[in-house]
DNA sequence: CGAGGATTTGAGGCCACTCAACCGTTGTGG
DNA sequence: CCACAACGGTTGAGTGGCCTCAAATCCTCG
């Protein structure tokens, strides 16, 4: 595997895949976040999705790109040529299961948050936007920051996946701490000061939740030296 | 495999698996559709994904089911226990890869739908249901349905996957009949007057889209004796 | 220290939801 | 056979949430 793939650094900003390209990569991220979008006729777009550390992004045995695969952070990737990546697929039957599973998580956390989108408003989406965050990091494997949310993108972003405005954003957040449900430490920092009452917000029910996700995944495999401080190189976008 | 399924008819409105059931099942669309959904706290619900007939539905590998799976019109369906098919796709490794590859197009349905729900005004998701089913009815592999539509669900259940209310979906109908981009047969049949017209109006980039889409998967499975007059059994909702 | 970007805050307008009534079809019982 | 109820869909009027536009503030970096 370490044959054919080789690590790759992006700037954040940085476009790691168009829409459309035709001879694709696979990559595997090391660290930072990649933000997965796809653009409308008219210029609008959405972030559909987000590859945090340990996640596989790019398309499998398609041939054009639908997505586009920014860099959201600074981003560490090990990449592979697509075709000899799904080679190497059909010939090792544990790696093709490894990333078959992350299929279908990817795809729980996409019908998820369809419902986030479809039926809840601004204020829940931001409260779920959170929630989700602080799941994503559990499942990373980051142990210091239970009581802590770190936003590893900028609000731009953000909008863009809440399907909303930077503005918004802006005013639930503080909305937010005024009611003393969080206290913010800066820009992308937050401490949750009454989770129950967060969650509760959210009006999702993770005491069913919760167990089914975070037990799938604890081999991000992320190398001990990039799990310092902070799982986002923080170089924000 | 048919030693361990059996086909097994549900009626239209019938739950086949509820959201936290422990001991699930797999399942396999034969006819019908089946509506995947998901429920908050206070009652909402949103539908994050529709199965169509060749298409499994179910958790795979998974403790506890995160949404529910009921029957939207009238379904028949091939249905296995979770984990003698688990057993199974262990063993017959063209069978995962398959049902991996299912996975990978119901992602990437599930991120375009997001990208309509996050950035389409409610006329636009109207139009972009019309041609994501008109799509799927192709992939289906139904022949004669080239220039026209089919809903193979009530307004409740449009309203419910675009996140909207039936009222609105009312209105952007009657707005496209009257500016005679199509024809209202009758509540779930229509036909494209002007497709070219309603792809633009979706804002999508049909001319990418459609091959990727389209060239993958033609092995349906369904039995030539259920591809009658209509794919959905026209019970609907 | 100044320029630029990101975030916050404020005021106004529009889209879509809510509530309500109406219409056509279906099925049921007298 | 018809009356009636039940249901899904359509149409109309009013309201509110969220976007838009605009300006102030904070932070970063040269």
């Amino acid at each position: 595997m370490n044959r054919i793939g080789h690590i790759r650094q992006y700037d954040s900003g940085i476009t790691i895949v168009a829409e459309g390209d035709e001879p694709s990569i696979i990559g595997r991220v090391a660290s930072g976040v990649v933000r997965i979008t796809q653009t409308l006729d008219d210029g609008r777009q959405q972030i559909v999705g987000l590859a945090m550390p340990g996640e596989y992004f790019g398309h499998f045995f398609r041939s054009g790109s639908a997505f586009m695969y920014e860099a959201a952070t600074d981003v560490a990737a090990c990449v592979f040529p697509q075709k000899p990546f799904e080679a190497l697929l059909a010939s090792h039957h544990g790696l093709e299961h490894t990333v078959m599973m992350g299929a279908l998580r990817d795809l729980e956390l996409s019908r998820e948050w369809i419902m986030v989108l479809g039926c809840q408003n601004t204020f829940e989406r931001v409260v779920s936007f959170m929630l989700h965050i602080h799941k994503r990091m559990r499942m990373a494997g980051v142990p210091t920051h239970d009581r802590f949310i770190e936003f590893p993108i900028g609000r731009r972003d953000i909008a863009g996946y809440l399907g909303t405005t930077v503005e918004t954003i802006s005013r639930h957040v503080q909305a937010l701490a005024r009611q003393r449900i969080i206290r913010i430490l800066d820009n992308s920092h937050f401490e949750i000061c009454n989770l129950g009452r967060l969650q509760s917000l959210s009006k999702q029910h993770w005491n069913a939740m919760a167990k089914s996700i975070t037990t799938s995944e604890l081999d991000s495999g992320v190398p001990q030296a990039l799990k310092g401080k902070s799982w986002s190189q923080s170089g924000l976008a």
